[in-house]
RNA sequence: GGGCUCGUAGCUCAGUGGAAGAGUGCCUCCUUCGCGAGGAGGAAGCCACGGGUUCAAAUCCCGUCGAGUCCA
């Protein structure tokens, strides 16, 4: 990016200069020739703290000025999107203004919902966790305000960098801040695949917003090179700004950080709950000169320049910090939690646990027995005001957060007793520090922070034996280094050439939705790629949204031979818009271009394929019905026989919930509901429905076809092939529930005849175990639980009567001992006893000072067990014994020198591993 | 989407290829005016489920189900 694009008409027109920072080196333009540092933290210190840089302004103020300043301009107001980003799957949160309009919009492919428009758009950043609540500007949860502009190469411009510089700086004089103290400083931006040059809006030294002139993108052979990537031109050019709503309101109050200025009533609740002091009250001049140089110097130099020990300052700030870091968290969370996210070990729900996690650490550690779930009311009360959807999710956040609470508190009790019981492993070993490794281990595993490990060894005082717990500096980094080596996959480079090879064919006519009854169609072979045959029109839907591709046959006919050849359909494809027809055994090239086919679906396939994806719609209203608003379909999947649906929820579906869901979507069924499909204009569906069309994922276009049931119980942005009413899908039979990741249930089920089938099936089941038994199926459960109980009591009796035989043998035994050099032998077969009979025999007969070699005589293995007497096992080893023992018998064996068994499979052979074994017992007493 | 743990007596867990264990709770009896407590004895296990390897599997391998946790 050259110089020259920050060079432009306004900054001259306006009598800017360039200057360059003396500190940082960067270049920026201002209105102040005398000026030589950029302004920007951390070349300038904040000065608007005790001295807001204009009259002070509620959130609800700066966000109606921002937006009516642009209403005013030609701009649309937009309400917010949610801030877990559903309809884009390369990042879990909303992340800024323009990841509302990424990735379709800002690459042209879809018209955005309003040009030019105006957000104030929630965000979410989690990454810099650790800095919440320190550094006095840090935010997971902060509003852009953006006002955007798409523009298209070659078409008419809305504007571009002047005009949104001057209408920045209109706005900012509106606010009543003073022009000669405004910097734009050159700050190219880049980030998320798109990059281009960008100015910083700094005043007071404070960036109050960012103004983004998107128009580059990644491309391996792009001519311009950014921190190491190459990055080319787009086909669009965009507007992307975001004012800080937060940073406004802070300079606007001049408090210490931007906590104060923001959440004022929960900083207040948090340190009253705490009891402790806001030290604003207790050191204010200490407090204003480190708010002031926050920005500028690290904690350690602040220190330094307050002249106090760096302890002393942090033990002055860490309270108040983590109050400041909990406000911040209960905001994060309110509006994670009422967006629909549901906490779990996997995606999205994995960062709102972290922050409750986090959140509950923090409040343990300062005493505050408030309920959590209580602060984020308290938030959501102080928000209602501008977001009063958030009120409607009041009582689902506060089972969630409670249920949170409950698990959290589980794993710390786990991990105190998995870290107590480390302790003690290493009692005995001379090791007196925990190894790093372990550290990992636990919290990689056990969800163990190393801090919580400190604190259990260190609670156990003396009992832990002078154990330390050293935490390296660099913990979560290795932590991270751990996971860095999982790599993934690219792309197949196989669609990427598809995507390349259908380029210049024209899309494919969809009649399977204009004429969604029809079987059979005639159409003309445009071209043919590797196996599969393109038309240009056709009946045969192609694998899509979880619903499995067509199948059936394409006929070529001529005139002169009508139907002379068929060809089976196997796989049905579409690549942008092209739909593919792969054939069997690779036929494809056997049929000629501009050939004329007739193609046949498979109508059976096709319809039970209908019924489980209007069946899926159903049920997913259905389970929204039952189990609240924040269900949200996670993925999908149809077939013929069957169906499934995962879906977030918190907890696990109960049984009287899973009949609940299946008694109401046949009773969806039963009212025969007409389904209405049509395509709608992307952003008019967005306005009328919500993003809770988008169940199925986003589709591409600026066309989307909505599918309907009923008066709006269901929408949705599909593209599958559907029944026209409700009452055709047949009885839908929920199959089984699993879950498969903590927070995402997945629901299966059977619709229309393959339903019959799956309850045939079972009755089925249900039938032949009763008949096992010989009892009515309804008498089912009692019997099995009373033979079960029997089978229990009798596995008792025999083991007691085995016992009971074992003490008559071993009497009967004794009477058939031989002596081989003065020691007692009982060498015998036991036709009839079991191995741990045998086993408690010989070692009885052990004790009574008798070497035992006992053979038992099954059907297809004999089993050996010997004993020697403790006092010859040092000589004899009973394991040695039984090895040549068995050895006879074809197999092998082991044990202790005491006590061993073995055996093997050559029946005939018992007497002569008997034999064996006395032979053995001779040679090796006689040399004792 | 990927990684790592775990599933054994009502509960908490040991056992990592050779006879299923401990602590705690439970039951009975003894001691005591009674309670707390102490002593003696006892009951309690499809070692999650299904395959495989082996003479032998709670233990090793594969799969299923259930649970925990970390990362993107």
């Amino acid at each position: 990016m050259g110089n020259d694009e920050y060079d432009l008409e306004y900054f001259r027109e306006q009598d800017f200069v360039r200057c360059q920072c003396k500190k940082c080196g960067s270049f920026f333009w201002t209105r102040d020739p005398n000026q030589a540092i950029c302004g920007d933290a951390p070349c300038a210190t904040y000065s608007f703290i005790g001295a807001p840089i204009f009259s002070e302004r509620s959130p609800d103020e700066v966000r109606e000025s921002f937006l009516s300043f642009f209403d005013t301009r030609s701009h649309t107001r937009l309400s917010r999107y949610p801030v877990v980003a559903r309809w884009r799957d390369d990042i879990y949160l909303t992340i800024a203004s323009i990841a509302d309009f990424q990735p379709f919009v800002t690459s042209g492919k879809v018209p955005p919902p309003a040009n030019p428009l105006a957000i104030s758009q929630p965000c979410i950043r989690l990454e810099d966790l650790e800095s919440i609540g320190r550094t006095g500007r840090h935010l997971t949860t902060f509003e852009m305000m953006g006002h955007h502009a798409f523009n298209k190469r070659g078409g008419e411009e809305i504007y571009w960098k002047n005009e949104t510089i001057a209408y920045c700086d209109e706005f900012l004089q509106q606010l009543g801040v003073a022009r000669e103290s405004v910097t734009y400083k050159e700050a190219p931006w880049y980030g998320g695949g798109n990059a281009g040059p960008c100015l910083e809006v700094i005043t007071g030294g404070l960036e109050l917003a960012t103004l983004v002139f998107m128009d580059l993108e990644l491309s391996p052979r792009g001519e311009i090179e950014i921190a190491g990537q190459r990055y080319g031109k787009m086909d669009t050019y965009i507007v992307d700004t975001g004012y800080g709503l937060e940073r406004f309101v802070w300079a606007s109050t001049g408090t210490p950080t931007v906590y104060d200025a923001m959440f004022p009533v929960v900083i207040t609740e948090l340190v009253n709950a705490a009891g402790i002091t806001h030290p604003r009250e207790t050191h204010p001049e200490l407090i204003h000169t480190q708010a002031s140089l926050s920005g500028a110097l690290n904690r350690r130099e602040i220190a330094q320049r307050v002249g106090l020990p760096f302890e002393e300052l942090t033990r002055i700030l860490e309270p108040i910090e983590t109050v400041y870091a909990i406000a911040d968290h209960t905001k994060c969370l309110a509006f994670m939690l009422a967006d629909g996210i549901v906490p779990s070990n996997a995606k999205e729900g994995y960062l709102a646990r972290l922050v409750l996690r986090r959140a509950f650490r923090m409040l343990k550690s300062l005493g505050i027995e408030t309920p959590l779930e209580e602060l984020i009311l308290l938030q959501i009360k102080t928000l209602r005001h501008s977001f009063p959807e958030l009120e409607r999710s009041v009582e689902r956040i506060l089972e969630i957060v409670s249920l949170e609470k409950q698990r959290y508190d589980e794993t710390l009790v786990k991990g105190e007793r998995i870290v107590k019981q480390l302790a003690k492993d290493f009692t005995g070993k001379a090791e007196r520090e925990v190894p790093v490794d372990h550290l990992i281990n636990l919290y990689d595993t056990h969800g163990l922070p190393p801090e919580f490990v400190k604190e259990v060894v260190t609670a156990m005082g003396p009992q832990s034996n002078g154990l330390a717990v050293n935490i390296p500096e660099n913990f979560y980094t290795l932590v991270a280094k751990l996971h860095s080596e999982e790599q993934k996959v690219e792309l197949a480079p196989f669609v990427e050439r598809l995507q390349e090879e259908t380029k210049g064919i024209p899309a494919t006519k969809k009649l399977y939705y204009e004429t969604p009854r029809a079987v059979d169609f005639t159409a003309t072979v445009l071209d043919i790629l590797d196996d599969s045959v393109i038309l240009d029109q056709t009946l045969f839907f192609p694998e899509g949204g979880g619903q499995p591709a067509d199948t059936g046959y394409l006929t070529i006919s001529t005139p002169e031979e009508p139907g002379h050849e068929r060809f089976r359909v196997i796989d049905v494809q579409s690549v942008e818009g092209v739909i593919l027809h792969k054939l069997a055994d690779g036929r494809a090239w056997d049929i000629p271009k501009g050939a004329i086919v007739t193609g046949k679906i498979d109508l059976a396939r096709r319809m039970a394929h209908k019924k489980h994806h209007t069946a899926t719609h159903i049920v997913v209203s259905a389970a929204r019905k039952i189990l609240g608003e924040h269900v949200w379909q996670a993925g999908a999947q149809k077939g013929e026989k069957r169906a499934r649906i995962d879906i977030a929820h918190f907890k696990r579906i109960s049984d009287d919930e899973r009949r609940a869901i299946e008694m109401l979507a046949n009773k969806i069924v039963m009212d025969d509901l007409p389904i209405t499909t049509g395509f709608v204009e992307r952003s008019e569906a967005e306005q009328r429905y919500g993003s809770r069309i988008y169940q199925g994922g986003v589709p591409v276009g600026e066309q989307i076809r909505i599918v309907r049931i009923g008066d709006d119980l269901d929408v949705q942005a599909c593209a599958g092939t559907h029944l026209a009413k409700t009452g055709e899908v047949g009885p839908i039979k929920l199959l089984r529930i699993e879950r498969i990741q903590d927070g995402v249930e997945r629901l299966e089920y059977a619709a229309g005849e393959a339903a019959i089938e799956a309850i045939q099936a079972q009755e089925e089941l249900i039938k032949e175990a009763a008949a096992v038994l010989k009892v009515p199926p309804e008498k089912l459960p009692g019997v099995v639980a009373r033979f079960f109980a029997e089978w229990k009591e009798l596995r008792k009796e025999t083991e007691r009567l085995r016992g009971e035989i074992a003490d008559l043998e071993l009497e009967r035994l004794k009477g058939h001992s031989q002596t081989i050099s003065g020691v007692k032998v009982i060498a015998a077969v036991l036709p009839e006893a079991d191995v741990k009979g045998m086993l408690k025999i010989a070692s009885q007969l052990a004790g009574d000072n008798y070497v035992a070699i006992l053979l038992n005589r099954g059907e297809a293995r004999v089993s050996a067990v010997a004993a020697v007497p403790k006092t010859l096992s040092d000589k004899l080893h009973a394991g040695e014994l039984i090895k040549s023992v068995s050895g006879v018998l074809g197999g092998s064996g082991g044990g202790k020198a005491e006590l061993a068994q073995g055996g093997g499979e050559r029946v005939e052979l018992v007497d002569a591993a008997r034999e064996a074994g006395l032979r053995l017992l001779e040679t090796v007493l006689r040399e004792k």
